[in-house]
DNA sequence: TGTTGTTTTAAACGTATGTTTGAAACAATC
DNA sequence: GATTGTTTCAAACATACGTTTAAAACAACA
């Protein structure tokens, strides 16, 4: 078994049982059980438990936004000067999410909204630090997008309608599996994600366009 | 110090520590210091940490279902046999949360809705299971409601738009006071929360109701 | 083949957790 | 005022955790 088997299992390990149960209650035994590997291995090639943590988040993201990034310069490219819409770029931001470049999505999108959540409502201070110092460009640039395509907007109301937006995605996409369980009807499974997600940008667009008071 | 006054502080540290850092990550250690009480108290007071757990929510939901559960009598008996808007359910269901009735809201709407959405995302199996059984009686009764409301939805999208809802509320509201501090305006410390909600109904009303392909 | 650098392993370290215990302090009843 | 039942307290319990260690196993190259 080569170096990177043992990195590549822990990961896969650690990203499956972190988005299951969170950062806390999942032990690095758990982990390293799961990926078949000594206790030592994850101290030996990440650190720490913390770094773990952020090389999990930095799978998944690096890909991702490096590609957000290429098709936010292929949208300026198209029409250099115009505004895109909200509802465009909220396609443009699916159809990366899914796009199955690097990761196998959009199964390991579901898991990735679950570790957001987590990483929103557990405390976890450095991953916030880790987050905004590495995806902090990328982010920006597209919410200068965002602001020019609601000019109708207030700051204050936008600011809060575009967290309506991500806690609707987080919330849904995190639970997107568990959630068409308990539901009565049936659906693929394989593409449980996509048909929510589907469903939700109408529901966004109509949200963030909404008559204010 | 009387009996009632142990318990309470501690239900008090508990629910405040819990919704800064989750569950697993607040110790009996950390709840008793805070409470200034023994550490052997919670589990002569309530037997376990997880039982400790469930108390936290059964106070703050016992009142608010009791509420809830009169408030949707009261609204039947207005006009019998009409069918409620969307939108209406959303404010008997905002007013509730925020009522001053028994508990402080609307801080403690906020300190809750942190919690709610710490159940979702961490496993809290027992959680779950306590929540169903204690209070899916009116959980259902309002879904009835919802359901008459939203007649041009299939079953499916009105599920997924429910969902929507939940997660944009969850969230925001989890995250009100830390979310309003890293916005660059500045409003009234108090009442947050109830601005916030102010802003999300006609949010989540549009959005319920937005055209599906 | 022998040597060097990397990876894996089993074991132990120190620390923190939830829970239990038995005695002390207290409150209420007769 | 002694006796009962309840509540508090300091201490210890067993267990689980993240991390470290030093030796073994392995790989690559001379």
């Amino acid at each position: 078994m080569a170096q990177k088997d043992t990195v590549k299992s822990i990961l896969n390990a650690a990203e499956e049982l972190f988005s299951e149960r969170g950062f806390a209650e999942t032990s690095l035994r758990n982990i390293t059980t799961k990926a078949g590997v000594n206790l030592a291995a994850v101290n030996y090639h990440f650190g720490s438990k913390k770094e773990l943590i952020q090389a999990v988040f930095a799978r998944f993201l690096g890909p991702f936004s490096e590609q957000l990034e290429e098709n936010l310069a292929h949208l300026e490219s198209g029409l250099p000067g115009r505004v895109p819409a909200m509802e465009e770029l909220l396609l443009l931001l699916s159809q990366t999410a899914l796009s199955s470049g690097y990761h196998d999505s959009p199964r390991r999108l579901g898991i990735f909204m679950r570790l957001l959540g987590l990483a929103y409502s557990q405390g976890q201070g450095h991953l916030r630090r880790f987050l905004q110092k590495e995806y902090g460009r990328v982010f920006n640039i597209y919410m200068k997008l965002v602001t020019a395509a609601t000019p109708e907007l207030s700051d204050e109301e936008r600011f809060w309608r575009i967290h309506f937006m991500l806690g609707a995605t987080v919330f849904t996409l995190s639970g997107a599996d568990s959630l068409s369980a308990m539901a009565e009807y049936d659906l693929g499974k394989g593409s449980d994600i996509a048909q929510v997600v589907d469903k939700l940008v109408p529901f966004l667009a109509a949200g963030v366009n909404a008559p204010h008071r």
